[in-house]
DNA sequence: CCTACCGATCGGTAGG
DNA sequence: CCTACCGATCGGTAGG
């Protein structure tokens, strides 16, 4: 009935039937609600801890009703991550277009692509980027290459920019050693950053450069 | 029965009985081995997706017996990241006096400490210290509270390290904030790390002293 | 999307 | 530590 091609479909339309009202429920608001509540709650409380009668609740639906939007709740979840990647990664190009990626210099572009992945991580209402960094474990293999694509696009934009600092003497480490040290560095802010504290997401930015790099403009 | 404070409770002598021979089994090894297995299946398959059987079954064991080990399955989780912590926190203050700590220079300290937690995250056998990094969403706010201490010893000995690094000029960053993205940069090599490839810890520790580093000696 | 439901799994326990 | 078991929860589905 479903194929695992299904897994991957952008939307499916809800068959026609009498609507309630007319106001908001209908058609794929409803999916975009389902995924919404889902990555808020599996970035709470973990994927496992989680279930799916958690997500409909809070998306205001019966038990069974994800299961109309959804497969399976793996398939949910994988669902939120590649919405996760896809969203940071077009909001990472559309940040390199605005700045006019190419007439910057090399430490610019390395703290415009920072600045830019701290908010796909720590912006409110960015969920989506930690369930998938955090969450790899409960997808399957052949999801995970599905994801790698996607990810591969994303730090293939940054490998230039660190290829440059790396021949300009800024960035001293092998590149692509650097490259997951960065990562992490950057990704493991999601375990200690508090949008209520006191540090900005500009704060952090500058951190990281300045802890990456061997001199700052 | 058992009180809260069972859970940190250090051993436990099981009540005389005969045992079956007289080799293995008997006495604190039992546990031991629960604990040991808790801690690798914990770190492959997470901890709600491990059950309780699956331990009991990994240790030799019946489904309800690790229960007359640890009062609940949180209570052997925290008991892994508790183990993870204190013998993390030995091996660096024993590496600290091998080395006679105070006698080297500020970089040599960082990577005496910078290795040495390689060491303790992706060591063979060690799955203790990835257990505690990313299980923190399963344990109690008491619980946490207690880690915490531990943590805030294995820290505390990176401080003056960071510190001097920083009057010195090799570390630019603030030290708070470089201290939090050093140990993400280290800690999600976890994710990434594979002891079969090309890389050695002394391969990772290069790269990580010469990225966050203005220079290196 | 809702109603009503099933089968499986799981943490945990009494009692020896 | 083993045996035998319970109650609860959970993912998922038929049928409308």
């Amino acid at each position: 009935m479903h194929t695992a091609a299904d897994v991957a479909a952008p939307a499916k339309r809800p068959r026609g039937r009498p609507r309630k009202t007319v106001d908001e429920r209908d058609d794929g608001n409803r999916r975009r609600a389902v995924l919404r509540h889902a990555a808020r709650l599996f970035r709470r409380n973990g994927f496992d801890a989680t279930s799916t009668r958690d997500i409909a609740s809070a998306a205001g639906m019966q038990s069974g009703s994800p299961f109309y939007h959804f497969k399976s709740k793996q398939a949910l979840l994988f669902a939120v991550m590649e919405e996760g990647m896809r969203s940071a990664l077009q909001r990472q190009r559309d940040a390199m277009l605005d700045a006019g990626m190419e007439s910057l210099e090399p430490t610019a572009r390395l703290r415009l692509l920072v600045r830019n992945h701290f908010e796909s991580l720590l912006g409110a209402g960015n969920d989506y980027i930690p369930v998938m960094l955090y969450e790899q474990r409960s997808i399957t293999r052949s999801q995970r290459t599905a994801l790698a694509e996607l990810q591969g696009a994303y730090e293939g934009d940054w490998e230039p920019v660190l290829r440059a600092l790396h021949a300009a003497g800024q960035l001293r480490a092998d590149v692509k050693l650097a490259r997951l040290m960065i990562f992490g560095a950057l990704n493991w802010s999601v375990q200690w950053f508090d949008r209520r504290g006191e540090a900005t997401l500009d704060d952090l930015t500058d951190a990281a450069l300045a802890l990456f790099l061997a001199e700052t403009p």
